[in-house]
Order: C-alpha cells, then sequence, then structure tokens
RNA sequence: UCCGCAGUAGCUCAAUGGCAGAGCAUUCGGCUGUUAACCGAAGGGUUGUAGGUUCGAGUCCUACCUGCGGAGCCA
C-alpha cells in the first residue's frame, strides 16, 4: 500500500523531528522516544508514522527469510540488509519496530531484551507489509532498540473518534467496524464504531455512486476504513459526523448474530466474544477498566509494593470453601487460590505494606446476581496495622474509586443510565457498626416488618440483612467484631470479647452486598496451632505460615475486595456477569 | 444441593386441546436526514429430548436435558 503522504511532506516532518529531539542518554526505552517524538495527543500509530514511513520505501519488500549479520554493529534481521538499516538511519535517531499484524506487539516488543532471542518475525499476511528489524547499536549513539518500520494500514494517520471534535473541516481516516446502518434512495448512514465511540458517518450518492453502493454493502460489524471532512452536527449525541469521501472494506460481515434488538441473556452470554462489542458492555468494561486503575494507583501511591500470590496453592487458605482441584503432574494435587491471604501475611512481613491483585476461584455452587466461580481480588495486607487501620484503608480505597469512576466515566454512567447522584453522595466517614449494634439494628427490622427473618446474634448476615443495614445509610457501611465463631481459623479475637472476631466487612449500598472482607490477623504462634488444630487443618501445610509467627511476629491486617461486585455497583447493574469480559460460572465456562 | 420459573423461525415473543404466527435479522424493491429509521415483497419450523393421555397435543401428564431467579456460602 502506497504512503498517503508525500515523500516531501514526510521529509520534513523527518526533519522538523530530527531538529528537535536529540538522544541525550545512554539507554532509551520506548517510553523516552514517544514522549520526545509525539506530540502529547497522538497515539502511538502516530509516531510510527512520522518515524517510519519515510522508509517504507526502502524497506518495502519484507521477508520470512532472516538474513545473516553483516556486521556486529547492526544486525538485523528478516529481509533487511545492514545496508537498508544504515540507510534509513541516516538522519533519523531513532526507529521503532513492530513485529506481526498485532497492534499489542507494535506496542509491547520494543525493548531489545524482548526481541532479540525471538526468532524472525514472519510478518507477512494479507495485509501487513511490515519488515522487523533488530538492531543493537550504531556509532556512539545507544540505539538499543529493535525498531519498527511502518504498519501502514494501522497507523496512517489513524484518528479515533473520541478526538474527532477536535479535527473539525479537517479529513481523517477512520478504522473501525460498523455498528449499525440506515440508508434511504440517496443517503446511507454509517454508524462507525472504533473502540473509542460511535460517529456517523453520510454517504450521499451525487457524490460518488461507487461509494453508495459500496455502502450499501456492507453488513452490520463489517470492518471498514472510512475517511471523510468532519462535520459540526447538532443532531448527532457526539456533536459531529463524517462526509465520507473514501471507503475501504477490510471484511464484509454478513448476519451478525447480536441484533439492534432484544436478546436474551443466555443467548447474550453464548456471543459474549461478540457482546462485549456493543454499547453497555462497553460501558460496564471501560468502568471496570478505571476501577481497576484506581484501586492499582491508590496503593502504589500509597507505599504499598505489589507483591502477586500463587494461583496454585496446595492447600486451602480456610478449609471450609470449595476449591477447584487440579492434577499437578500426577502425584499431587493442587487448587486454584481462593484468596492471596495468607502469602500475603508473608509478603507484608517482606515489604510492610503489600498488595496482590489477581483472579480467585470459588468452586461454590452458587447461583446469584453476586457471584462467580472466578473472580478478581485486590488484597492489601499490612505489618503494625489494626482492623481499625484497614477499615480507614478501605474507606479511601472506596473514595478513590467512586471519584475516579465519576470522574473518568461520565459518559459511559451516561449509557449505562446510572443514577450518578447515588455515587456522589458516597463520602467519608462511612459508618462503622459493631456486630452486636448490627444485630440490634437487624432485629428492630424484623420488629417493625421489614425484615422476615428475625437475626440471631452469632449467625452471618444473608443477603436480606446485608441489604437492611447498608439501605440504613445510604452510603457504605462497616460491620465489624464479627462471631469468632462463623470467621476463619486466623482472625485475631478481641482480648476482652474471644467471641468477637477483629474481622471487618464492607457492604455497598443499594444490595450490592459485601465488596470488602478482611480484619486482623492473630499474631500469636500458640493461638494459630490451636486455631489449626480445631478447625481440623493439616498441619503441615500450614507450617510457612506459621513461620511469619516464629520470626518476627507482629500485629498485621488486611482485606480482599471484590472487583466485579464493586465495578456492577459503579454500573447500577443487577449482576456482576456483565463486569468481567469473560465470566465463570456455575453452568458457564464458555465461550 | 434445595425451592420456584422458563424452553416455539437466526433473535425476541404470540397461539381456549382444533390450519404454526408477528416484529427484528437475512435477500430483493422503494424513499434526500435517518438515528432500535420507515414502506412493500420473499425465503425461513422435527414447538428442548423421550414416553404417555386424547379422534386430535406447542398446549394436559411423567421423566430427563438446558437455562434463569432465589436460598445456603462468600468478594
Amino acid at each position: 500500500m502506497p504512503s498517503r503522504l508525500s515523500r516531501g511532506e514526510l521529509d520534513d516532518r523527518q526533519d522538523r523531528r530530527d531538529a528537535h529531539h536529540r538522544p541525550s542518554g545512554r539507554t532509551h526505552r520506548l517510553g523516552c522516544i514517544r514522549s520526545r517524538v509525539v506530540p502529547a495527543r497522538s497515539h502511538y500509530g502516530t509516531a510510527v508514522t512520522r518515524v517510519a514511513c519515510r522508509e517504507t520505501k526502502i524497506l518495502s519488500r519484507p521477508s520470512r527469510r532472516a538474513r545473516p549479520a553483516e556486521d556486529r554493529r547492526s544486525r538485523v534481521r528478516c529481509g533487511v540488509s545492514a545496508a537498508d538499516v544504515a540507510a534509513l538511519l541516516e538522519g533519523c535517531r531513532y526507529v521503532l519496530i513492530s513485529i506481526g499484524s498485532s497492534r499489542k506487539d507494535t506496542l509491547h516488543t520494543v525493548h531489545r531484551s524482548d526481541v532479540q532471542d525471538r526468532p524472525a518475525f514472519g510478518a507477512q499476511s494479507s495485509h501487513v507489509s511490515d519488515a522487523k528489524l533488530h538492531l543493537e547499536t550504531r556509532d556512539r549513539d545507544p540505539i538499543r532498540l529493535g525498531i519498527l518500520v511502518r504498519y501502514q494500514q494501522y497507523t496512517m494517520k489513524q484518528t479515533y473518534i473520541k478526538d474527532l471534535k477536535g479535527h473539525i473541516g479537517e479529513t481523517v481516516t477512520l478504522k473501525g467496524w460498523l455498528y449499525n446502518k440506515r440508508s434511504s434512495g440517496k443517503l446511507v448512514f454509517l454508524q462507525l464504531r472504533d473502540g473509542t465511540g460511535i460517529v456517523q458517518c453520510v454517504v450521499f450518492r451525487p457524490n460518488s455512486e461507487e461509494l453508495f453502493e459500496a455502502a450499501n454493502s456492507i453488513g452490520q460489524e463489517s470492518s471498514i476504513i472510512v475517511t471523510g471532512t468532519v462535520k459540526e452536527d447538532t443532531r448527532s449525541s457526539i456533536g459531529v459526523e463524517l462526509d465520507v469521501t473514501g471507503l475501504e472494506i477490510v471484511q464484509n460481515s454478513h448476519e451478525y448474530p447480536i441484533t439492534p434488538k432484544e436478546h436474551g441473556t443466555e443467548f447474550l452470554m453464548d456471543h459474549r466474544h461478540l457482546w462485549i462489542r456493543s454499547k453497555k458492555q462497553h460501558a460496564v468494561l471501560k468502568v471496570r477498566h478505571s476501577v481497576i486503575k484506581a484501586t492499582r494507583d491508590f496503593f502504589d501511591n500509597n507505599g504499598f509494593t505489589l507483591a502477586d500470590t500463587p494461583i496454585f496453592t496446595p492447600a486451602a487458605c480456610e478449609g471450609t470453601t470449595t476449591l477447584f482441584e487440579v492434577d499437578y503432574f500426577g502425584d499431587d494435587k493442587a487448587y486454584l487460590t481462593q484468596s492471596g491471604q495468607l502469602y500475603n501475611e508473608a509478603t507484608a512481613a517482606a515489604f510492610g505494606k503489600s498488595y496482590a491483585f489477581g483472579p480467585t476461584f470459588r468452586a461454590e455452587k452458587s447461583k446469584t446476581r453476586r457471584h462467580l466461580t472466578e473472580f478478581w481480588m485486590v488484597e492489601p495486607e499490612v505489618a503494625y496495622a489494626s482492623y481499625e487501620d484497614m477499615m480507614d484503608l478501605g474507606e479511601g480505597l472506596i473514595l478513590a474509586i467512586v471519584e475516579r469512576v465519576l470522574t473518568d466515566r461520565q459518559e459511559e454512567l451516561k449509557v449505562l443510565e446510572r443514577d450518578i447522584a447515588k455515587l456522589e453522595a458516597i463520602s467519608a466517614p462511612f459508618p462503622r457498626l459493631h456486630y452486636d449494634d448490627a444485630v440490634n439494628m437487624l432485629r428492630e427490622g424484623h420488629e417493625k416488618g421489614e425484615l422476615e427473618n428475625n437475626f440471631e446474634w452469632g449467625g452471618d448476615f444473608g443477603a436480606a440483612d446485608e441489604t437492611y443495614l447498608s439501605n440504613q445509610f445510604g452510603k457504605p457501611v462497616f460491620v465489624h467484631h464479627f462471631p469468632t465463631a462463623i470467621k476463619g481459623f486466623y482472625f485475631e479475637v478481641d482480648k476482652d470479647r474471644p467471641e468477637c472476631a477483629l474481622g471487618i466487612d464492607l457492604l455497598a449500598p443499594e444490595g450490592y452486598g459485601e465488596i470488602i472482607g478482611g480484619g486482623e490477623r492473630a499474631a500469636s504462634l500458640e493461638y494459630l496451632e490451636k486455631q489449626i488444630e480445631a478447625h481440623n487443618l493439616p498441619r503441615e501445610a500450614f507450617e510457612w505460615y506459621l513461620d511469619l509467627r516464629r520470626y518476627g511476629s507482629v500485629p498485621h491486617a488486611g482485606f480482599g475486595m471484590g472487583i466485579e461486585r464493586c465495578t456492577a455497583w459503579m454500573c447500577g447493574i443487577e449482576h456482576v456477569r456483565e463486569t468481567i469480559p469473560f465470566p465463570r460460572m456455575l453452568y458457564r465456562l464458555k465461550p
């Protein structure tokens, strides 16, 4: 595919860039290059275009055949000679390298160490004509990255729909999929989706008969590349639309299963791989992304070290719940983790404040809107901390998440028709309820006839109880001092009331249930030994855990927060199954 | 595991025990501003499976399968 920029334009851009961005350090990672070369609003693809387009011609005929190194300073693989590289580097300090047909590769395979040991990159497919290079060093300039040469089709002046408002009057090329189509005798309206938004593209018949027919021929979810002029239009929900001047059909799709009409959950879940393209699901997953981002930022910015815990574990964390059993090379059984907590206690003793973030597995046969068999959990653990510290920490985390979602995901919340006032009402401090008081409250609720069940001290809350409690406040509420008998073996107990454990739960409002569970861990070796025996747990499996009490035991505490429940609450949606890209539930393992 | 509900065209759903239907999707035709576009036409069915009752079963009965909701357990 020929470059759409003229040679002169490319040279100009190249020169401008080189004049302003000279190398200064010894090592250059992609991040440095991007920040130097690329204007702030640009996507990496733009950088690729600018850096590499002019080299496209030099390297226009990539080959699968790896050529041998011709000198030690510039080793090249995959169809590019050292002379080509020398020419490429002439007047060009940086080159980016892309590999393969996936944009993900473009992003990640940049540092030399990432690239070096791979076999030659076979990059030829029907729509790719990249060459892959592999550079080590040249002259005194410490160019250490392999770089990417051109990905014309996916990097040429790519504009994203979310940025269109800044391009009014300009001609842009959008790459995406056909979300929906409407047509009349002289007009075709293409709703184009590119992952960042949806924009209406208008094809007017008298402008081009050929274009009109092409536009009329494509089916829902066809992949298309549309060129056109950005026009302000008050009829559009995003304020702009596109007057189409060019249309390239990458793949024409027919009989897309998910129509714009209603569908049932089972059907949609069977087509989950396609369903995530639709507006609402897209919005939910964007909110999930922000929940995760806020969570990670919160811990990273508060001195926590990420120390992930194993997914294969030798034994139950809390013997009671059901585990997925996995054959581990025949002789051994392994179990998929249901919590990283015990390991977090080890990492907290190493880092002071640590957290784990990863998938968790529960083989419970739960069929409710709050359950998945595979879900993601973030679990902080802090040395020298009490259960009260954990309530402070959990409160801070939730506030950070709510704030981030409200700031970054306004559009998505609108799509989801979320009552934003309910999220805006979330503010510190969250009420903190002793279990005794919670029980009293539930019993009062029963007397008033608002709760069917008359709650007895000593039990765990049911879904109705949790909802009732959180409805009394309109914001998340902590409950602490749960009965020791219903909690895990590792909980610290209240010295004055040993029947109460220093556990905390955070109940989300609006019936979303428990989103945080945790507490203070028992610090005494003797107590834990007794507990392990009392809970009928295999002592050998916990020897390493007991070591944490033998060598520098300290009071410490932590909790786990369920990403999906939190996301469901933020989105105001009924069921957690829509808050994860590919849910795993009782009776659902596909797709 | 237990309790309740459902299964009919690709999808969403109708059909007193009496001819198997509609909307969307698909294909074709029409329309200069549609936005779940609209108008016209066509194709599309082993009514979840297996038995039973009946002159006759999508409809009633039994078992099974699948899914949904809830309980328990949990984040």
